[in-house]
DNA sequence: GCGGATCAC
DNA sequence: TATGGTGATCCGC
């Protein structure tokens, strides 16, 4: 029994993957979306050639001088490093796929995905063996999976379901931080405390917990701090929880055999850049290459660069602050038709106002989001010295700021607020 | 303050 | 036929 696959990710076994990508490479290939992104890899490397040179160009004297820099900074951050909290991460299982399949049990077991033939939200397990992921389009989806069955979005259903498991997490930490509907940080430090239980007794109760109380299940991670309880939760993913003990020598350990790409805040194009200009691909080359990245990168980017290699992350629980924006955009199809265009728009600021209104918010800074029909993305803002939140407001900013743009060829338009 | 990019979910 | 929506942050002007 407890030989079985526990992670899909991994349970792979028998899956050929390089035949998903041929698939996917080639129902997108030749498409306006597809050369669109060829144009952004095309610029992405040349971002990396301008980085070689400059690391070229260092003399030895400068690499020497950013040695020391990094090594100080190494140890002003090391003295930073607490170990004194347990923070937990949870992480919904499939979320918005399990919610469907738990008002309509005769998907168990069948590949599914949310979303529809354009744009899918997430898969269940079973799907993502054929390679179905988040963010891909459904009919991409469907040529890797012809028998997936598709459910559109509810998010009331995934609000309802995202309260239940945050009425648990409230138990074990008042404060705890939402990340997302599926997602939340705890510190679990005081809980351990009073209760003498370890943060993998507590993850399990809670797990054990959210699941009674929502027919769902979550991962977690329990971790020093949020950085690494975030990578530790997906570790044995669905139904699973890893435990990173608070000891510098685990810490240090664990990150540095680490990907980067594992850790929060590095995406694709990161990844890319280290792997590329400085060769870096684990943690622990972080540190080793410390000197260049305090080099080339600002003070705040190496800063960051050298935590994660030393494992250390957010340990205090900061205020919830408030929204900082407010945005509404819509994706149609292209056109060049200026009274159809101004038409979207004003749709899309009645669709504003009303967020706004249900926020009894206001704002001064619009942006104007536009894609073209090549998938371009351009944004034009505008500050006005009042605040305003009338939909009349915000569509004569934003027509003001279309005019400017015309004539153009658009899919959508997004307008945004601050 | 503006515009482009990147990232997460 | 068809490649999302929302919010945040950073960099280099
Ligand atoms: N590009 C994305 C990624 C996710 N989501 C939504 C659907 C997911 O169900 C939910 C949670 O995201 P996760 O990354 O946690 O993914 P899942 O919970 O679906 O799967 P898992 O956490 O098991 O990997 O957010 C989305 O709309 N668009
Ligand atoms: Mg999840």
């Amino acid at each position: 029994m407890a030989l079985l696959p526990r992670n899909a990710k991994a349970g792979m076994e028998g899956v050929d993957k390089e035949k998903m990508q041929r698939i996917v490479y080639e129902t997108s290939k030749g498409s306006k979306y597809f050369e669109n992104e060829e144009k952004k890899e095309a610029l992405l490397r040349q971002k990396i050639e301008n980085m070689r040179a400059q690391r070229a160009k260092l003399s030895a004297a400068d690499l020497s001088h950013y040695q020391t820099v990094a090594d100080r900074r190494i140890l002003e951050l090391e003295a930073t490093r607490d170990l004194s909290r347990i923070w937990l991460h949870a992480d919904m299982d499939a979320f918005y796929a399990a919610v469907e399949t738990l008002s309509n049990p005769s998907l168990k077991g069948k590949p599914m995905a949310v979303g529809g033939m354009s744009m899918i939200s997430t898969a269940n397990y079973e799907a993502r063996r054929f390679g179905v992921r988040a963010a891909m389009p459904g009919f991409i989806a469907r040529k890797l999976c012809p028998e997936l069955i598709f459910v559109p979005t509810d998010f009331k259903k995934y609000t309802h379901y995202s309260e239940l498991t945050r009425k648990v997490f409230e138990k074990y930490d008042p404060n705890f931080m939402a990340a997302s509907l599926d997602e939340a940080y705890l510190d679990i430090t005081e809980v351990c405390k009073e209760r003498s239980m370890s943060g993998g007794e507590i993850a399990e109760e809670l797990r054990k917990c959210v699941n009674e109380e929502t027919g769902l299940t979550c991962s977690a991670g329990v971790a020093p701090n949020r950085l690494l309880a975030k990578v530790c939760s997906d570790i044995n993913k669905p139904n699973g929880q890893f435990v990173l003990t608070n000891d510098r020598m685990a810490v240090m350990t664990f990150i540095f055999s680490l990907p980067i790409r594992k850790i929060g805040g590095i995406g694709k194009v990161t990844e890319h850049i280290l792997r590329d200009a400085f060769g870096i691909s684990t943690c622990e080359e972080m540190l080793q290459k410390g000197g260049l990245l305090c080099a080339l990168f600002s003070h705040s980017t190496a800063d960051f660069f050298l935590s994660v290699g030393l494992g250390i992350g957010r340990t205090d629980t900061p205020q919830v602050s408030s929204r900082k924006s407010i945005s509404s955009e819509r994706t149609f199809s292209a056109t060049d038709d200026e009274t159809l265009l101004y038409q979207k728009l004003a749709d899309i600021a009645e669709m504003l106002c009303t967020d706004m209104k249900k926020g009894g918010l206001c704002g001064r800074t619009l942006t104007l989001k536009l894609k073209t029909a090549s998938f371009e993305v351009r944004s034009r803002a505008v500050t006005s010295e009042k605040y305003f939140s009338s939909s009349e407001d915000i569509l004569k900013y934003a027509s003001k700021l279309l005019k400017a743009e015309l004539p153009i060829s658009l899919r959508p338009t997004l307008v945004s607020f601050q």
